[in-house]
DNA sequence: ATGAAAGCGCTAACAG
DNA sequence: CTGTTAGCGCTTTCAT
């Protein structure tokens, strides 16, 4: 513009004001060491000439890039944006930036983000996945703190971020439970997944406190987390002696297919029988009935990953947990009722 | 580890085979000007050291930082993941990396996040919003380019990447009128809105090609773009004279409030009365009947917006429209039929 | 085909 | 409180 073709530096501030870069520099970062009347002029020019910092040459000067990566498995979840909503709202208020890759599902595109992002010096990595059981060793080598967000990383050196599913398969259960039900369904996802065991292990766990009968007829497993799944296996369940009064599903799409057999069957949810689904995804408000269901903290897995990365960055690495578990909580809807009331009676006020 | 505390550097390496770091450079970055040997015995002392380029010094010394930023307004948009998957898959190809801010609904945050990303060297930006109807003049004078994805920029200085809903609004009334329906109603979004204009003009386009009439009267448009607004809608609509054989809704929220008020009524869908929604959102495969819709070309949108910034950043920048419409496709699930089919009949095949 | 030297823009001793 | 100096790691003329 005005100026030269150069570029602005702290150095064309300092010469327009007769002093050195380094007070430049110290002014503009708010350096105790400089006098205020003196900071006053160099921003005043700073912004006069349209100066902004190059934080290439900070960083090499500093070692420090104050910039972490995300690299996701499959940023289509809808569980991994808001995963990444969280990590967001923590590195903003840390004054940290993200790079961000998509592995796509495909190791050598991950392997070659994680190489490519080590060169440009991210001080940590967030790994989002809410399928892999594998151990993906390539992450462990690296000079950088990682952290798993959702899924195991099946290795105590990378330290996991997960849902809380044990106390989650808990609540959910304990809320049928407390409805009445005793007669209680389990269709729960693939056999395999930690997501599967620990739901599994809660409910049995509030089966225990409350001093009810496990039944192994009622609980069984999906082929896949998916509806067609949750349709078949509700529809077998139905066909066999014992009818529930309720059923747990190992998550919402599974719920889905579910409430169709019952459907199909002439049976009313909840009037009938209840239903509890488990993630919290959007079609829980959008199926009719409405989905009871347990809600997925996503949100706050996002933050306390970046939490943990930070403070790890930062040296504070003490007592940093192999698994943290957050909780999520019951959110009730219209699929589940107390026992006794049968189609065509009232429904019971709230 | 075996070497010296000291990183590892381009010098490390020429002093390890006594060249110099000029040809350990051209060497590194497969340069003609280094004969094929030395090349090799550069790359596996390169190898054996774990070197790794400081992008840094690179990027420092070139001037080209190779990233691209990436500011959402609400990355919990489920549109949101998918438009930046399109971006991902582009920028990977063309060795661009991403660094991702979340506006979050706020104008400071989203300055906050454009000043500091300049600052970085970013070498364009790529803004997503869903919602936006204001102009955020802010983006207007950057010295990087600037893309709008999904939503208009409202301003030719910036070029907005979004859905052709003239053309969805034209292939979802095309359809219902193939289907044999001649009253249909339409349900839009709320006015004021392009994306209700122009699906609206899509419609009114199909009407006059099949030289249907276009009555008023079985046009609404809903407050919110929310399941309540259409089935409040839908209520008031059924309540009058004429009763449409075919709903097309604004979007798949609207259309379930829209079948939501058929159930209400008695009405079967699709048997009495098909529905359309628009953008395929999850749950068009969760409610009953799945839903027929207009799917938004989410991933596409992202290609494209990724492909004409960095054509814009290499000086490609001839011919770049204003506004780029990307085409979706009609999904037939199971909300619609056949005018001619009533209830209790059989279905037609396919 | 290789090397020497300079410099990108910034920060951090060190000196005053 | 301010200035001098050096150097982060890389690329790029310019020589040879």
């Amino acid at each position: 513009m005005d100026k030269n073709e150069k570029n602005i530096t702290i150095y064309s501030i300092s010469q327009k004001l007769g002093l050195s870069p380094s007070t430049v520099s110290r002014a503009l970062r708010g350096s105790p060491l400089v006098r205020e009347e003196t900071r006053k002029r160099v921003l005043r020019v700073a912004k006069e000439l349209g100066y902004a910092t190059n934080s290439f040459a900070r960083s090499l000067r500093t070692k420090k890039s104050h910039i972490i990566a995300i690299i996701t498995e499959d940023i289509t979840n809808p569980f991994t944006s808001l995963i990444i909503k969280g990590i967001e709202e923590v590195t903003a208020k840390n004054n940290y930036h993200i790079i961000y890759g998509n592995g796509d599902g495909n190791l050598n595109k991950e392997k070659r983000y994680l190489n490519a992002l080590i060169q440009r010096q991210i001080e940590g990595l967030i790994y989002i996945s809410t399928v892999s059981r594998e151990i993906k060793d390539f992450y462990l080598n690296t000079s950088i703190p990682v952290i798993f967000s959702y899924s195991y990383s099946l290795t105590p050196d990378i330290p996991s971020i997960i849902p809380d599913d044990l106390y989650g398969g808990y609540i959910a259960t304990e809320y049928l439970i407390k409805l009445g039900h005793k007669r209680i369904a389990f269709i729960f996802g693939p056999a395999g997944y930690k997501a599967t065991t620990d739901r599994l292990a809660g409910s049995k766990k509030a089966f225990e406190d409350y001093n009810l009968d496990w039944d192994h007829r009622l609980v069984r497993h999906c082929k896949e987390w998916d509806s067609a799944s949750g349709y078949k296996e509700a529809l077998d369940l139905l066909s066999k002696d014992i009818i529930p009064t309720a059923i747990f599903a190992g998550n919402d799409l599974i719920a889905v297919g579910v409430m169709d057999a019952l459907r199909e069957k002439g049976l009313n949810v909840p009037k009938d029988i209840s239903v509890v689904g488990y993630d919290d995804r959007e079609v829980c408000g959008y199926v009719r009935p409405k989905l009871t269901t347990v809600r997925l903290p996503l949100v706050e897995i996002g933050k306390k990953s970046a939490e943990i990365l930070i403070n790890h960055i930062n040296g504070k690495n003490e007592g940093i947990e192999a698994i943290t578990r957050v909780k999520g909580e019951l959110i009730i809807r219209d699929s589940c009722c107390s026992l006794g009331f049968k189609s065509k009676e009232v429904m019971p006020e709230k």
